[in-house]
DNA sequence: AGCACACATTCAGGTTCCGTTCAGCTCGCT
DNA sequence: AGCGAGCTGAACGGAACCTGAATGTGTGCT
């Protein structure tokens, strides 16, 4: 798990890394909010603990402005001693938790794995024609509720019928958009692939979803068991 | 949201659900750790206010015993004044946050509105994927009840699979995940340890948890004995 | 300080599997 | 029947991945 610690007090901020480092985890250093909030943007950390006071940019502004950015990483803010304010404030600009300056070590730990189990992911839709589902995130393949391994050139010829699913579409389409236009090779490649795909997501489920249309192309039709 | 709050001393109880109530909340009150984990069994509260210091039944014990309960509402513990390891533990038996005493009334309403925002049932706090099952807090590992002994690295990348579980990670996610962002090396060394968690967790017991996805990364499945 | 040990990382050779090509076949149309 | 479009299995070269061992690097122990 990958952590941002965002604090401008260098000891500090050495002796959280090497704390939390000595935890399992893989920690980055920003020293002012400024290259927090550039290291944030940049990178997909798993969480960030950040100090409210800070040089430049301090931490409510690059808790708002990263969430104005739609990026939603869960941030542990770091409050001063007395600053009940500051805490709601704190929740308000979008943190997902506070810790009251000076904290131990394990409380730190604990919330952190806290605000880390939290998680939550929320995928883009999945490609869906009858019975055949594909998730080109993961490049995951269902026919109902059995997944089909598909290398990936398989997948990505798959993806695209499945995009155009009741459309023909040519051969010259899909080379153009599955393999790089420079490519010049022998279009029976797409029949190739074709018969591959047909041997592992129609044959053993007795359907036809790969229609060739003589001439034009190939269409993918919705089928249901 | 209907509140639960439990807390024997009685004075302070009255006074945080007149507070609560003026907040718009709908609060009960138990005044001992047995009754709250009566209460809060019976009727579907949307967060529980628990103590620490309770008679019969301690806070810890509540907490715990709700969440074997399979009752994940979420709970905000109130800790003692100088108890950092106190803290630590209530997050570990399932406590969902925690605050110190004293505490300011707008701090209380600020957790735990942040607290049902998040709303959702919680994750238990071991990571599980079939009979595979890790606690991050302790960096132990179990497959089934014998336990695996891991390195910190080897811990890491599995602590990140798991969280990923069923889903396809790329190395280069899993370099960015586990290993500092300037880690420019071989990525050959995710393979290495992808090599060193196999012999570890699954030829010992003839599972393949771990799977090889060709050109995309590394995905773990949930595998039972 | 010096040593032993465990862990992290690199390296090089081996293996597997994927992408592509090719040659022969089948099918539909005129 | 004959033609062209599409189908199919096999074969090959190379990239991606696996793997054991060698080489750094730090940490605790005596």
């Amino acid at each position: 798990m990958r952590l941002l610690v965002v604090e401008d007090e260098k000891k500090l901020a050495m002796s959280l890394k090497r704390g939390l480092e000595a935890d399992g985890f893989a920690v980055d250093v920003a020293l002012d909010g400024t290259d927090g909030l550039w290291m944030a943007t940049e990178h997909p950390y798993d969480a960030i603990v950040l100090d409210i006071m800070l040089p430049g940019l301090n931490g409510y502004r690059v808790c708002s402005q990263l969430r104005e950015q739609n990026i939603w990483t869960p941030v542990l803010m770091l409050t001063a001693k007395d600053g009940d304010l500051d805490e709601a404030e704190a929740l308000d600009t979008g943190a997902d938790d506070f810790l009251r300056k000076p904290f131990a070590h394990v409380v730190l730990v604990a919330r952190l794995r806290a605000l880390l189990r939290r998680g939550q992911p929320e995928r883009p839709v999945d490609l869906v024609a009858g019975d055949l589902r594909l998730d080109p995130s993961q490049r995951q393949c269902w026919r109902g509720s059995t997944e089909i391994e598909l290398t990936a050139r398989e997948f990505s010829v798959l993806e695209f019928l499945t995009t155009n699913a009741g459309d023909v579409v040519s051969k010259r389409d899909i080379l153009d958009h599955v393999w790089n236009y420079d490519f010049d090779g022998d279009p029976n490649i797409v029949e190739v692939y074709v018969r591959h795909l047909r041997r592992k997501i129609d044959e053993p489920f007795q359907v036809a979803s790969i229609r060739t249309v003589r001439g034009a192309g190939y269409r993918l039709i919705a089928t249901s068991p």
